[in-house]
DNA sequence: GACGCGAGCAACATGTGTAG
DNA sequence: CTACACATGTTGCTCGCGTC
């Protein structure tokens, strides 16, 4: 009689919890013809699988499920059972006899067969992460192991591949609790999007993703909606530049929709950069594409040093040409000259933090890169009218 | 008292006409 | 495209005044 129905049948009752509801455990273990006394799970997850099987046929899938089953059968001597969790991911209910259940032992035991796995799976040709939970002597919580190995794989997505995770107890630290990002962060990285600093909110955002995930390690869920929540931030920012609304926001869905189903934390952040580098275009200044080459690349270098004093003869050195010619070519392609535009830029940046902060005139005008309040509140009469605090009186009424 | 604003001053940076 | 010379603009500082 093939055995292996029943194997399944009786693994998934442990892993699902369902047990409970059928009979007690030697009584199932006597009516399947089981001896195997599983007490720990491992989660078996063939890395990048989505990706790898995309368009593959029928048989690679059926071969490449073979070739982890022969892995495993290859590298546990102790007595096991096994399941398909899903496809990609084989759950191995294994039966550890350890003589001292040290948790150190238990360790050692576990990630050398863990090892041995992933071993026999590379000279397959495959690569896989392992995750493994908790010791759990009691057959009636395998389910919580099996739970516990799928969970401590989340760090798939952050660290790579080809790892070995063990489950650890350290989901309840409440630093995800708190809001990772600080509104100053959030602020100047919207305010580089309002003035087309494409360069910059793409560091920045760089910048902001790792500290997100630095604080989400153990929820990857948790990490792609503040991500999101980023994105969505940037795309108002655009279209109330005047970006059209609806063509922004069809992209947005179909952006977001892909983005969920990214497994790999790098693909992930390119994915983000490339698109938000894609929506700032749509802000830089349209004039700037006709422009000569170098006075665009000026003009950017000007936009992502905007919170320093950035000279006329720097940015000339930066495009390699002469301060006297680098300031007659910038003129006549800008038909603005270089301090002119500076301050047209630091301004449009300056409009942004008095419209949503509740930074002092001081403080907004170091953060556009004047080092003088008083000058900046008169190159702001001078280009706008009125002062800084008229300005921000007349737009919360 | 803290903050915002304007004015005056000196030093420095930038803009521009011109020549090569 | 560079360089010079001169005009003009920008910057940093101080001081005084008004407002909250």
């Amino acid at each position: 009689m093939d055995q292996e129905p029943y194997n399944t049948a009786f693994s998934h009752l442990l892993i699902s919890g369902t047990v409970v509801h059928e009979a007690g455990f030697e009584d199932l273990q006597h009516k399947f013809g089981i001896h195997v006394r599983p007490n720990t799970v491992m989660v078996v997850s063939i890395d990048r699988y989505p990706d790898l099987a995309l368009g593959k046929p029928l048989a690679w899938r059926m071969l490449i499920g073979r070739q982890i089953v022969q892995s495993v059968q290859d590298s546990i001597k102790e007595p096991f059972l096994r399941i398909w969790a899903e496809e990609g991911v084989l759950a191995v209910l294994l039966e550890l006899s350890l003589e001292h259940p040290l948790e150190k032992n238990y360790e050692a035991v576990t990630r050398n067969i863990a090892r041995k796995i992933q071993r026999h799976a590379s000279s397959r040709g495959v690569s896989v992460s392992i995750g493994i939970g908790t010791y759990c002597d009691n057959p009636y919580l395998l389910q919580y192991s099996y739970e516990e190995a799928k969970e401590s794989m989340v760090d798939r997505f952050f660290q790579g591949n080809r790892l070995i995770f063990h489950y650890e107890k350290k989901r309840s630290t409440n630093t995800a609790r708190n809001h990772p990002l600080s509104s100053r962060e959030r602020i100047e990285l919207l305010a580089r999007v309002r003035i087309g600093d494409k360069g910059g909110t793409v560091t920045l955002l760089k910048n902001l993703m790792e500290k997100l995930a630095q604080v989400h390690k153990y929820n990857v869920n948790m990490f792609k909606s503040e991500v999101v929540d980023l994105v969505m931030s940037i795309t108002r920012i655009v279209i109330e530049s005047g970006a059209d609304a609806a063509t922004v926001l069809s992209e947005n869905a179909k952006f977001i929709q892909g983005l969920y189903s990214t497994i790999r934390y790098d693909k992930f952040e390119k994915k983000v950069c490339d698109y938000v580098d894609h929506l700032a275009t749509q802000v830089e200044d349209p004039e700037l594409s006709s422009c000569h080459p170098l006075i665009g690349q000026a003009v950017r270098y000007m936009k992502e040093n905007l919170d320093r004093a950035v000279s006329l003869r720097e940015v000339a050195q930066y495009c390699c040409l002469s301060v006297y010619y680098f300031s007659r070519l910038f003129k006549k392609e800008t038909r603005c000259s270089f301090v002119d535009y500076l301050n047209k830029i630091r301004l449009e940046k300056a409009l942004y933090y008095l419209e949503t902060t509740d930074f002092t005139v001081q403080q907004v005008a170091m953060h556009v890169g004047f080092q003088d309040a008083n000058y900046f509140s008169r190159i702001f009469k001078k280009y706008m009218n009125t002062t800084p605090t008229e300005y921000r009186k007349a737009k919360l009424c």
